[in-house]
DNA sequence: ACCGCAAAGTGGTTCAGCCACTTGGCCAGT
DNA sequence: ACTGGCCAAGTGGCTGAACCACTTTGCGGT
């Protein structure tokens, strides 16, 4: 599948609506306590129905950025709509490098941890990915899934649910970078390779075997991905 | 003041159809990528209207439990429709063993970025949070600010939004480890040795004896802290 | 067996309306 | 004056029907 060719984005009209209003709140300098026009007004003046006004105030309601009072009004509970930060990170595309930076962090450390917790159903369910990976390429196809339920392995092997929620908080990210990386002529193989190296250091119950393992790895892809975005690069092609 | 007298709690229909959500697909054992009921079945079997309906499938779209494909359906993103654990790392308390495990692997590699990229100024603000510790413990304190401001500075010194985000998630946490850590007889002292180790690789520009030195560190703090809190049991809790 | 296209299914949005709650002003009783 | 009852206006809560836009399905022709 071409990640080209993946549903386009697909503009939400309450979406929109949240946009406005938080233009509307900064430009009117509208404080926390303040009101907010009523939702007939907002309504007209933004040309929406009322329905789709009341689709955004629910989402700031949810985010805790605005207090609705039935009857009441509706009134700021910050300074500004914005989310709060740590609210953000699933939602607002991050630059590709620092996603690999947090991957190298938090990956080496999920396989370090998965080569001292592994269970026999981790270790199962590593060989699975494996093999699922090597049928795919063995039916001319990119490994992608294969790739994704590897990492995603290893990550259930760590028995961290921190770290596991901050992977999943740059899953979608990853998956960008995965498909990308895939894409290179040779990369499969060299992948799986590379999985193969880390799944032996888990199965051995090598911690920084495994790390390192991990580390070599996502080096690898972090390099290719740099390349295939910029052709141009003065870096020579991988072989 | 009582708090008795406070607002009384306002039920909001969108948020019963959330909590009836979450238990249906509990229930029913949906699984990530299973589609929920149409809208129009959702409205009939709650008896609610459908846009009621909607306004809960908004927020849990907005958390990412829930993809809509315009006439397509609405599909689980995961197994459960809970809310993303990540937006609740601020409110809800962590396992320190997590915590712990998740600083060392973001650390490390703050540690190993901040040695590539300081600047003049990050290298300025290491040693001023290096002299504020001494002048602390000098004085007789444990120098907890003093550690924090160091750390805070290789977190800049990084230059990585993402890995600096993170960090702040977990930094309530981090900040009672800390106090416990710096708690323990001559801590304070050997912590600022290791401090001034990390400093001087960074200042040198090398980033595998910045994370080493890192690495060393946070497992000193690890250490003392497992035996602070239950020193009869190396095993790791229940999870 | 394949392709194309129409029908059915599903989400997106609107509109008009009624209900429930809050607020503020007016008025009668104290 | 102060209190409490009352009413009207303003505002959010929710509904039902309707139409549009997009996806999926499957029938019919080639």
């Amino acid at each position: 599948m071409s990640d080209a060719l993946r549903p386009m984005a697909r503009p939400r009209l309450y979406e929109q609506v949240l946009e406005r209003l938080r233009e509307y709140v900064a430009d009117a300098g509208l404080r926390a306590g303040d009101k907010l026009p009523a939702e007939r007004e907002l309504a007209q003046r933004l040309g929406v129905s009322r329905a789709s006004i009341k689709q955004a105030i629910v989402v700031l309601e949810v985010q805790g950025a605005v207090e609705v009072r039935h009857g009441g009004g509706t009134y700021l509970v910050r300074d500004t709509l914005d989310v709060e930060p740590v609210d953000k990170l699933v939602e607002r595309r991050r630059r590709l490098p620092d996603v690999l930076e947090a991957r190298e962090a938090l990956e080496t450390k999920l396989a370090e941890l998965a080569a001292e917790r592994r269970t026999r159903q981790d270790l199962d369910a590593l060989e699975a990915a494996l093999a699922y990976m090597r049928e795919e390429i063995d039916a001319g196809e990119r490994g992608v899934e294969g790739d994704r339920r590897f990492h995603a392995a290893v990550t259930a092997a760590a028995h961290s649910s921190l770290l596991a929620e901050f992977m999943r908080s740059i899953a979608d990210q990853i998956t960008e970078s995965r498909t990308e990386s895939l894409r290179q002529p040779g990369r499969p193989g060299r992948s799986l390779g590379q999985h193969q190296s880390i799944f032996d250091a888990i199965d051995l119950g090598d911690p920084r075997k495994a790390a390192a393992a991990m580390r070599r790895h996502l080096r690898t892809v972090a390099k290719v991905r740099l390349l295939a975005w910029n052709p141009e690069a003065p870096e020579d092609p991988p072989g």
